[in-house]
RNA sequence: CGCGGGGUGGAGCAGCCGGGUAGCUCGCAAGGCUCAUAACCUUGAGGUCGGCGGUUCAAAUCCGCCCCCCGCAACCA
């Protein structure tokens, strides 16, 4: 059986978690269910990023102790993949000791290795930004932090630094060598052509805890703690026992796929295979950086104040509903836009109408005409369902592990429209005037294996709508695997119908 | 000449790598049906594929030039 690892960033508790974060880690759920369905055996980590002056700056805002303040936001992140059935395998928090040990263990590795060195440095520091510029840096952006053009402070201090220069060469044959190894090719493209115009500048990983107090403590400095990126990185390895279970290192490492917010590309394409190589740990094989939620064509901010809340949205369209919106609107590498007009129609045309009331009016007759007892009968594979059932079984995987949702649900939803039109071209209730009832007992059984093949395709999307299909066809959940996608696996069903299971949504 | 995207019927997108009748969803119009969530099915209207030039028997797709839009500040996936 193979392994599949999977990570979300782990997200920064300095505000509570939105559409976007939402976003990733309901793409990555989708795709841990995915890979279950195919029978691998699944890690899928996710976390919070709790270190650093913005995070002890917010908690201070708000009143309250660090750790009172962590906690309490790490509870929002976590109730809200509890509601959007968001199924992670563990979830690692960067105060947690386990992993400040790990962080601990790199920094004294790597400082035996040669590759962390301490330095006087002089130069410009931008303290919203936690980040250090150079003479030349602070020129060319006109006398202001390159990053947020706020004024800067002169400063002149020692610090630790990790050889990144070291890697350059490196890095550039390795990104040569493994096209595939950032995802999209955009991305790939614009981590190279960064390459390729600058020069890699040696990485400082500490912080004087005079300037940052909240953080993970320099291993061979006490008055210092460690960059917050320094120290997030390493998530991916402390959690599946880096440095503490051998076993379970070996059983995970490395990550098969990183998924990412095209934001923070450049630590995860360049500080974190450096940093890996460095120390010796083989490297991920695929970081894949995802496009950002535009909110009604504008960039979703806190200063707009357009931020997307995910509960309002849970509690308007419910959680299938809005992981069907966010998968199929846009494949992963592209932005999107949000719109609550989109949302709805979305929802009514796509989940209402084809695919809810396809459910719902064959169910609908099978209590109707068979009192909800149907058997197989010279239950062959209709033509019509031949054609589309043919390139959705061979295409289907193809299509998920390249992320590419859209295509996939495009599949299936050929094939629910099948089934509407074969309903159309049957005509089922002139068959029942006729008293053909065997005809309708085929037709119907042909119905229910379609809708029950749906129910497996559509499940990393929707799995609480896949389990509630199953539920109705007097189905167990266990038959949610791709193994079951094969024609013909049930001889009776004994329907148990619902409620619709996508009400349409009127707008006023 | 900074870097990276993008410009395809009313809207949103796919197709472009590996040239060969322009595809999908929504919307719109007309018709059909009634098992069904005013749902479903059929048919139709609507495109000089940003512009100009080149290669080719043939270009949305390859090459060159030009025009326009977005990101490459912050909060932040």
């Amino acid at each position: 059986m193979s392994k599949f690892y999977i990570t979300t960033p782990i997200y920064y508790v300095n505000a509570s978690p939105h559409i976007g974060h939402a976003y990733t880690s309901i793409i990555c759920d989708c795709m841990a269910r995915f890979k279950r369905l195919g029978g691998e055996q699944v890690y899928y980590l996710t976390g919070t990023d709790e270190h650093g002056e913005k995070v002890n700056q917010a908690a201070k805002a708000s009143g309250e102790d660090v750790s009172g303040f962590v906690d309490r936001v790490v509870g929002n992140f976590k109730k809200l993949w509890k509601d959007l059935d968001v199924s992670y395998d563990f979830f690692i928090r960067t105060t947690q000791n386990e992993h400040k040990e790990v962080v601990r263990k790199v920094i004294t590795l790597l400082h035996s290795k040669g590759d962390i060195y301490k330095a006087k440095y002089q130069g410009f520091y931008c303290m919203p930004c936690e980040s250090f510029w150079t003479p030349t840096q602070v020129k060319d952006a006109g006398g202001v932090c390159a990053l947020c053009k706020r004024e800067v402070e002169k400063i002149e201090e020692e610090n630790y630094f990790f050889k990144l220069s070291k890697y350059e060469g490196w890095l550039k044959s390795y990104l040569k060598k493994n096209p595939s190894f950032i995802q999209p090719k955009t991305r790939y493209n614009e981590v190279k052509g960064f390459l390729d115009n600058n020069v890699l500048a040696d990485l400082c990983i500490s912080r004087p805890k005079s300037r940052v107090s909240w953080g993970v403590e320099f291993p061979l400095d006490a008055s210092y703690v460690v960059y917050v990126w320094f120290d997030a990185l390493i998530n991916y390895i402390s959690a599946v026992g880096y440095g503490s279970d051998d076993d379970k290192f070996k059983q995970w490492w490395p990550a098969d796929l990183h998924l990412i917010g095209k934001d923070i590309l450049r630590h995860h394409a360049i500080f974190w295979p450096v940093m890996l190589h460095a120390l010796g740990v083989s490297l991920p094989r695929v970081i894949f950086a995802h496009g950002w939620w535009k909110v009604e064509e504008e960039k979703m901010s806190k200063s707009k104040g357009n931020i997307v809340n995910p509960y309002t949205l849970i509690k308007d369209v419910g959680t299938d509903a809005l992981r069907y919106f966010l998968l199929r609107e846009i494949s992963p590498g592209a932005d999107g836009n949000f719109s609550y007009k989109a949302v709805v129609n979305r929802i009514n045309s796509d989940l209402a109408n084809d695919l809810g009331n396809l459910v719902y009016r064959t169910l609908n007759m099978a209590q109707k005409y068979f009192d909800g007892k149907v058997t197989a009968r010279k239950c062959s594979l209709p033509a019509q369902f031949k054609k589309t059932l043919a390139p959705l079984a061979q295409n289907y995987a193809k299509y998920m592990d390249s992320l590419n949702f859209p295509a996939a649900l495009d599949l299936v939803f050929a094939f629910v429209r099948v089934m509407n039109k074969y309903i159309e071209d049957t005509k089922p209730w002139a068959l029942w005037k006729e008293k053909e009832t065997s005809r309708i007992e085929e037709f119907l059984y042909a119905l229910l294996e379609g809708i029950r093949i749906v129910s497996v395709y559509l499940y990393p999307f929707m799995p609480a709508a896949a389990q509630a299909i199953l539920r109705q066809l007097g189905l167990k959940e266990e038959l949610l695997s791709l193994r079951e996608c094969k024609w013909a696996q049930k001889e009776t069903y004994s329907i148990k119908k619902e409620k619709p299971l996508f009400p349409r949504i009127d707008v006023d």
